[in-house]
DNA sequence: AGAGACCACTGGTCTGACCAGTTTTTGCAG
DNA sequence: CTGCAAAAACTGGTCAGACCAGTGGTCTCT
């Protein structure tokens, strides 16, 4: 097999297991070149085969990236992906939270069978940090334990799904604790849902875990749903790159 | 835009619009290179995209050719372009079908839900051409049945999701029924599992259509497992062609 | 006629150079 | 010291020419 096949393929297992995350930038063409010791152009057509496929972007003089949405599904448009989803409804960003909610679940409940005991440390100390902290860097935290959780599935998938979903929801407003934080009340209940669903993953107690993450999911949907109905806006930020890409790289 | 872009996108525009027809041989790199007053390299890279997208095959010392939209036919079964995610990781096929059977399940849930009488319509209009049907043509169908009742429950995003996973599994192998069917007795309990599922949608029950929709999604999955085990090659098929374009153009 | 060497294709890789955007560093002027 | 513009140091995009590696036809010699 070609030597720039054997690349694409490496790079993009490296992408679909959740090695790199989207929006991350990936080493340069000559870094590629040297690092594996083949020519630039090998790297090039490797890199083309890829974005042939949506897996990257390319932008001149900057780099190539990956690609934001799920590999292999965007119609290499010249536009952002889902965006034409965002006009005018405001369904979408609770539309997106059903399907979180559900996979939410799915996460929790494979979290549970399949943790490690690596994963188990790594879930504890994302929990441990986002219950002693205060409400303003929560956001961050809080993605930390939900990733912490849906990285222990062992699903690469399902973490890039679900990371591609956030994304999303990052581009039409902030992630919910920032907008539920705010009422003492509301934040004790999602902490007691956080060490619900903290507890079961930990027990290896599938179900319940599953119950947990999605009942903690629609909770903040419905939540969510209110504030809008009480006519409170929820915070919307710029439609650009810069809220998903700062907030992936804060996320490592 | 880069040249390169360009010139595979003419290539490709040359390719759907029936300038060129599958199998057939696309001119050498250098011809190509000196007819349109570039370099090889671009050439090249353009190929690789077009390569990268499924729209052409290349074989070393042959040339490049149109991929042909009949898998049966041929003989690289072996070493398939993309079976690389079967190499050292045999999970990520099923990784894919752990989520769809997931999300297949919610958009059965709230289809039944949330069907309107046109989209009633438009699941029944989609399973009765599936009932009737030479398995031939199966595949194409089978999209169509289950993208009428994605779409039933109204949620973009879960159209979207669902949408994207079905393209990357198109990316890897034929889509279920294609590698099924061949065996009659798998045929009529798909078939069955289609009926469950249309029945329970229609009437309304979320809960049943929910479970008849994770329950084929599941069967078909370990099927395809058992296939693999057998030893018998899933059944590669290119990604632009019938099923996966009209899957993708039926979703505005 | 058959077998094998040969040659003219094909794509695959390498090298090193230069062009064109982007970001960082530098260094001078205020 | 600050502010800002020039310069340098990145990034990808393109080009040229060379050589290697498979493929298939031809042509000769037996």
């Amino acid at each position: 097999m070609a030597i720039s096949q054997e690349i694409s393929y490496r790079l993009e297992r490296l992408i679909l297991d959740g090695g790199l995350a989207p929006e991350q930038k990936i080493p340069s063409e000559r870094q590629l070149a040297t690092r594996l010791g083949v020519s630039r152009a090998v790297i090039r057509e490797a890199l083309h085969e890829l974005q042939g496929r949506g897996v990257i972007e390319t932008r001149h003089g900057k780099g190539s990236f990956v690609a934001s949405m799920v590999p292999g599904a965007d119609d290499l448009g010249e536009h952002s992906p889902l965006m034409h989803l965002f006009e005018g409804h405001p369904r979408t960003l609770f539309d997106l939270l059903e399907v979180r909610e559900q996979l939410e679940g799915q996460a929790a409940y494979l979290a549970a069978q399949r943790a490690t005991r690596l994963d188990r440390h790594r879930i504890t100390k994302a929990f441990r940090a986002l219950e002693d902290t205060d409400p303003l860097s929560n956001a961050r935290l809080d993605h930390g334990f939900h990733l912490a959780i849906v990285e222990a599935s062992h699903n690469p998938v399902l973490v890039h799904v679900l990371n591609s979903l956030k994304n999303m929801m990052l581009l039409t407003v902030q992630a919910s604790v920032a907008n539920l934080n705010p009422r003492e009340e509301m934040r004790k209940k999602i902490v007691r849902q956080h060490r619900q669903l903290y507890e079961a993953v930990i027990a290896g107690k599938p179900v319940i875990a599953q119950k947990a993450a999605t009942a903690h999911v629609r909770f903040v949907s419905e939540a969510m749903r209110d504030m809008e109905k009480d006519g409170g806006k929820l915070i919307r930020l710029p439609v650009n790159q810069e809220a998903g890409a700062e907030y992936s790289r804060a996320t490592p």
